[in-house]
DNA sequence: AACTATTTATAAGA
DNA sequence: TTCTTATAAATAGTT
């Protein structure tokens, strides 16, 4: 992206990847780019589904932040993918309980993309003849579908 | 920064902000920016002297994280900020976080559904060109790799 | 993964 | 701080 790494930065002027001496400078460079990250991360967690959270302390101590879902869920989402396992939790019977409600819209989920995989022609070395074929008609059905879409759309039929 | 507020992006197109729905296309985007997002927290850490913490789950559900000083640190901080004990064991509030983890899933099945509803030329009156041509390119080559699959079957290549 | 045309972000300056 | 502007970066669509 730049040269040689650690050396620039954007903007008019070119700027040392190190803290910002002076603290006026500083102060508006923080409220610049603490803005920008903001928006970044609301924008990422919105075009691509992402959960995000971020935790902004100014050096005078402020904070700023930004979750898509909830922090403490996000965090404890993280604690449990680090390592800790949080089995403190005496419940275990809700957690089972959740646990399997959970499983259960999993299992739809994988359905639902192995079949979305088929219909885009992955993963489907196992299928046999019979479904080969039923999957090129649909296929073929949904092509046709969209082209005689696309030329309504064109002619502005809508 | 743009004229009509949640209607633009960066690059070469432009781009509603909102869920990028062929799954291609978003896994692209969010790898691109998550980096850039990974890289505008650590600049504001250095030159702005922040202390940032940054977590970000795909909808896959892989973490990707950046801390400039210590992840719990840092959340413990915030926690002490907003008010919470710093309470790491929010029992009270493990039914919502089981709750939001289940409109998750079912936002993701019923995300696979219309996906699925594309696929098969239903739904579609929606979509733009853009998207149709898309789908159309999509489906096309699902139908070349079905085609081919049948004839090394039928020709017993396995 | 690499390439660019564009759009954004932002460092300085006012 | 806010606005403006020149320039550096980020990135969407494409190959």
């Amino acid at each position: 992206m730049d040269d040689s790494w650690v050396l620039k930065e954007m903007g008019r002027g070119k700027v040392e990847l190190k803290r910002i001496e002076n603290p006026t400078n500083r102060q508006v460079t923080f409220s610049k780019r603490r803005n920008g990250l903001l928006k970044k991360a609301f924008e990422l967690s919105i075009l691509c589904d992402a959960e995000v959270a971020l935790l902004i302390f100014s050096s005078s101590g402020k904070v700023y932040q930004f979750a898509s879902h909830d922090m403490d869920r996000t965090v404890a989402k993280y604690r449990r993918e680090v390592g800790l396992p949080d089995s403190r939790n005496p419940q275990f019977r809700t957690r089972e309980f959740w646990r399997s409600e959970i499983d259960e819209l999993k299992r739809s989920i994988n359905t639902s993309e192995a079949r979305l995989k088929h219909l885009s022609g992955e993963d489907i070395l196992a299928l046999g003849m019979r479904d080969l074929k039923q999957l090129e008609r649909q296929l073929k059905i949904g092509v046709e579908r969209v082209r005689s879409r696309k030329i309504s759309s064109t002619n502005s039929y809508i």
